[in-house]
DNA sequence: TATAAATTAGTACAATGTACTAAATTGCAC
DNA sequence: GTGCAATTTAGTACATTGTACTAATTTATA
């Protein structure tokens, strides 16, 4: 395991305990046991830090996307790749109470527009699919509400869970939130579809 | 006007335009043009200055409320308030965006779990009411799940907002959210309801 | 007028992010 | 093994920040 994993690990960690801005740099190099020096070496500023993150966890929905997508559309695989978001973000939940910071570098060092674009595309593509299949059907709820739905959730709820539920462990906060997602679903799904919801509520 | 008010006007405007850790107790003196010694005579910590501010939030959220259930219920009056308190909350964005230490007073020196369960306990009563005076009925969508929605709207979106849409104006980002929420609402509303949702659409 | 409240100006301190240097160690290609 | 580059250490330095404190002055008010 190189250094610079093992800072971002460490980083990552402590950020996700502590929050961002009460962990400092001299903070994380005591943790790794090494000297500041070495750390400012790998990552010049915090923002770097933050940044190379904010890479990893962007990294890590595009392989979950990636892999829901190379299989038949599914509701039942959705749900489960959704719950794989869901824990990606919690386990990068340090840097997304850092807003005041992350708002200062998206759009000049970090682009978030890119994010959301894909999000949003990749939804539209997945529920499009589903419906074809005939998990999903939109008469009563549109489809660009359900995208905007989806996609307005996946931005937020991490947020919200830090702030509303800091004490529950990571498999409350899971279930409680699939569970809040999954009934949106329940207004577009088929009677085939229905039987996807099932195990999450 | 007191100090006291003018130094939380002031702060606030502050917060919202840099943030809350881009913007120091001494550039607050600055701005108001006051020594630093006589903004810690009224604000001893930058936390006293945060939790005022939520106080003010918190009042100006509760009058709104009142105000509504000061009359008979009316689903276009209901939409109407909350474009209120989405107003309310986005002239107090720049405190939402130091979540980091928000989360470090909530439980302590400020009570969240109080806003929250005020915030459900409003929703609940005028969702049963809009359902009793017809404007709204429950077939397809639960009604504990329209609560949950839009208590983690309300506690969500300004968050995303100040993420996704900094350029925005203030108008801009109301009609997009009041048109999000409306969107939902619009499947539970009756026909007589459905009249109040024209305009936000 | 006297007392309290408010305000100013200044100092001090610990902690932080950032930047820099010089020397030592390690890894690796040749 | 040698030599070079990458890595790591240790240390200094500086501006900024939140916080805390003092003494003196001004303002408001009973």
């Amino acid at each position: 395991m190189t250094t610079r994993s093992r800072i971002l690990q460490t980083a990552l960690t402590l950020f996700n305990e502590h929050g961002m801005y009460q962990t400092g740099v001299r903070d994380i190099a005591r943790a790794l046991d090494i000297s500041p020096g070495n750390l400012s070496y790998h990552f010049a500023r915090k923002e770097d830090l933050l940044i190379a993150i904010l890479d990893q966890y962007k990294h890590g929905n595009d392989e979950i996307y990636q892999e829901y997508m190379h299989f038949e559309p599914d509701l039942e695989r959705y749900l489960q790749t959704i719950s794989r978001l869901l824990k990606n973000a919690f386990a990068h939940r340090g840097v997304f109470l850092g807003l005041d910071e992350l708002r200062a570098i998206f759009g000049k060092e970090y682009d978030y527009a890119d994010v959301e674009r894909k999000r949003r595309a990749f939804i539209d593509t997945i529920l499009s699919d589903l419906e074809k299949s005939g998990d999903l059907e939109f008469s009563t709820l549109d489809k660009s509400f359900l995208i905007d739905f989806l996609a307005f959730f996946q931005r937020c709820w991490i947020m919200e869970a830090m702030i509303s539920y800091p004490h529950l462990e990571e498999h409350q906060i899971m279930t409680r939130y699939m569970r809040f997602v999954v009934m949106q679903f329940a207004q577009v799904a088929t009677l085939k579809g229905q039987g996807a919801l099932g195990r999450w509520l």
